[in-house]
DNA sequence: CACTCTACCTGTGCGC
DNA sequence: TGCGCACAGGTAGAGT
């Protein structure tokens, strides 16, 4: 289940580690699957693309966007390649012997012998050619990681929203995913069902420096590492899927709940519901 | 505006 | 063993 740490791997990966995606010329593409495929975006043919070169890696929220030239490229233009793994989805480079598998949805085979290859068994992820990225992203929220906390207050207190809701919603931050919205939740003491224009000054700075240290620890690992289930990296959660076991902190039962459709993991000890406050005091 | 529901998918894991 | 089924969840879009 990619998020913002799992997709900055995959995308420092792509761009720093050998063999690098940087330079690699597109000699053939494959869609194997049609639907991984955006229309929508404002391109004609993800076909159209050999020829080009890959020339820059980059995140916004859990979309990779990957910068490419065309040959002959006498006007510096450069288009986009973006990409959400949602659920299932997996994007690398492979020798050209390893073009294919099971669940292989799209095959760039590239010069110095090598494919990016976009694997997705639940067919969920999706592939647009984009032109005009600010564009395509003008419904996005800020990035999680480069928000800074005087806009993160602000747009916080601007919704009367649920806090769990509110932080899986990309308008409002882009990047959280169910798992890191759960992590952060826990480590600053709040109920997912608080009400984001209730929190107090405090707990508003402390949902700030819970959500950035959570995924600044969750980039430095490599992602998380969710016992038996999700091994991306070695972030060891807390509450995410650890329902029936006890809260490292206090000893609690963490508890799963429902909400807005999802799992939600919490220990009801560390994070209490505020109470009303009617009267003085 | 805030929330809920549904659709999209398929591998996994449970109960029987 | 094998079958059926609920479940996992990011996002879009429709409905309340």
């Amino acid at each position: 289940m990619p998020e913002l740490p799992e997709v900055e791997y995959i995308a420092r990966n792509l761009r720093d580690s050998l063999p690098s995606l940087l330079g690699r010329l597109i000699q053939k593409v494959h869609l194997v699957w049609n639907g991984v495929y955006s229309t929508g975006s404002d391109s004609d043919s993800l076909l159209k693309l050999e020829g080009y070169r890959f020339t820059s890696v980059n995140r916004h929220g859990k979309y990779l966007v990957l910068g490419m030239k065309p040959p002959n490229d006498q006007a510096n233009v450069e288009r986009f390649l973006v990409i959400h793994l949602r659920m299932t989805g997996r994007l690398f480079l492979v020798p050209l012997d390893q073009a294919f598998d099971l669940h292989t949805r799209l095959t760039l085979f590239l010069d110095n012998n090598v494919a990016l290859r976009f694997d997705d068994p639940r067919k969920f992820g999706r592939v647009w050619l984009v032109d005009d990225v600010a564009g395509f992203f003008a419904g996005l929220g800020p990035d999680a990681l480069a928000i800074g906390f005087e806009e993160f207050a602000s747009r916080l207190a601007a919704f009367r929203r649920q806090l769990k809701p509110l932080l899986l919603d990309q308008s409002f931050l882009a990047g959280i995913g169910n798992i890191y919205a759960d992590e952060s939740l826990f480590r600053a003491r709040l109920h997912p069902l608080a009400i984001s224009s209730d929190l107090t000054p405090i707990e508003v700075r402390r949902l700030f420096d819970s959500i950035k240290s959570v995924l600044d620890e969750a980039v430095a690992a490599n992602g998380a590492n969710i016992d038996g289930v999700f091994k991306a990296g070695d972030f060891i959660v807390s509450v995410y899927g650890r329902n029936g076991h006890q809260c490292h902190v206090c000893g609690t039962r963490i508890i799963k709940i429902r909400v807005g459709q999802r799992g939600t993991h919490l220990c009801s000890h560390c994070q209490k519901l505020p109470e009303k406050r009617t009267d003085a005091n």
